[in-house]
DNA sequence: TCCGAAACCTAACGACCGTTAAGTAGGTAT
DNA sequence: ATACCTACTTAACGGTCGTTAGGTTTCGGA
């Protein structure tokens, strides 16, 4: 498995670093719209056209800021796939790897998951669906992997990665915003939940499994 | 199971009613915030003090509005879910209820599910959790039935609920954005995600999941 | 026939938004 | 010395937002 993505300049001087980690604060805190250019700056301690002087808009300081902190997540990510064999094992390192990431700097989870699930922003949205598709095509090739091992049965490869996703997303999403997420997304919960992806939750017999064709289009 | 909920007016006149038709349109396309009040009362044909006639401000009218559908939603599944017997029946009636309720009229859950996922809006975020909290528990009561009965293992009641939320919220969050969304939130789906959650997708023999106990604080 | 409430209207208000034109201090290469 | 670039400043611009003061129409009941 490779993993290639387009470097982003990162912040070359001190002020343009503190100004993309109050902007972090801030659209994690208040979402994109609603945290304003001025309480960025006010935030960080500089003039309006300072901001303007190192992003291009407020879309662009947005764009560069994800972008940024999502490189890191997705190279963490591919290397700890990689660093793991069999599907089993690779899905607890990216559920495990995706909860240890996020509880270092709640911050960033809490910006891309509210971004992502919430209302549609022009030129915003799209953005985030791509960078959203990147680590789902991780979690994507693993389960086609596993379905092809035979670890896996009952769909394709996509309906099992987004039933994976949305378990993983919406737990990290959840816990996310109560306090202390740190003390909550515990590997021990990553591998408990990849546990429930695989035997489920039930107590009687097994029963086979068969979910629909997952349809791209139409 | 009883089910209570505090009545709240329905709309009276066919101008507020269109108001409200209107503004569930445009909340659910462009969200809270970004639809305006000008673009809701332009889209009905009315001018804006008439809707300051009906509600005392755009965050009432949100209120209204979520409460009114909310209600309806609420009360067919709890008739869902008092009409069978057994959890695992009960979640499966849950499931493909709230999949056929969301299919008949997709603006309702993309408004709910975006405004709850999405930024925190002060006023309306703590109304939405609110609101979302009965959803929960009805899932919550059937999971401690499951328990009790023997029917579930492997965590506790809020644990389980989290989970099966986490798939049935996010799977129509999910398909609801996409094309089509009737096509997608069929009853087949629904049941095969609740044996994905009753049994998993793994191959191999089946082990004993153990979740980590939730903790409401800290 | 008169009255008052319900259901609307026109026209503005002040606040905040993202953005920028125009100017300046300070270091550096020529 | 001077030209130049980087890193900033002050001070506005036009636009959209939610909200409302104040007036008008309509119409059923007394």
């Amino acid at each position: 498995m490779t993993v290639t993505l387009p470097a982003v300049r990162p912040p070359t001087t001190d002020t343009e670093e503190r100004l993309l980690d109050h902007a972090l604060t801030l659209f994690a805190e208040k979402g994109y719209e609603a945290a304003s250019v001025r309480e960025i700056i006010e935030a960080t301690g500089v003039t309006r056209p300072v901001l303007y002087y190192y992003c291009s808009s407020k879309e662009d300081l947005f764009k560069r800021l994800v972008h940024w902190k999502h490189d890191e997540a997705y190279r963490e990510l591919g290397k700890n796939v990689n660093a793991t064999k069999g599907c089993a094992n690779r899905l607890r390192a990216i559920m495990s790897g995706s909860f240890a990431f996020c509880a270092t700097d709640p911050r960033v989870p809490r910006l891309m998951f509210q971004t992502h699930f919430g209302p549609t922003i022009p030129g915003i949205s799209e953005f985030m669906a791509e960078v959203a598709k990147l680590r789902f095509m991780i979690v994507h090739q693993v389960m086609q992997e596993g379905l092809d091992a035979g670890e896996l049965e009952g769909g394709d490869a996509a309906s099992l990665s987004l039933i994976f996703c949305c378990i993983m997303d919406q737990h990290i999403n959840v816990l996310v915003r109560m306090p202390k997420p740190k003390k909550r997304l515990t590997p021990e919960l990553a591998d408990s939940l990849v546990d429930v992806f695989l035997f489920g939750l039930g107590s009687g017999k097994r029963s086979r499994v068969s979910l629909p064709t997952f349809a791209a289009d139409q």
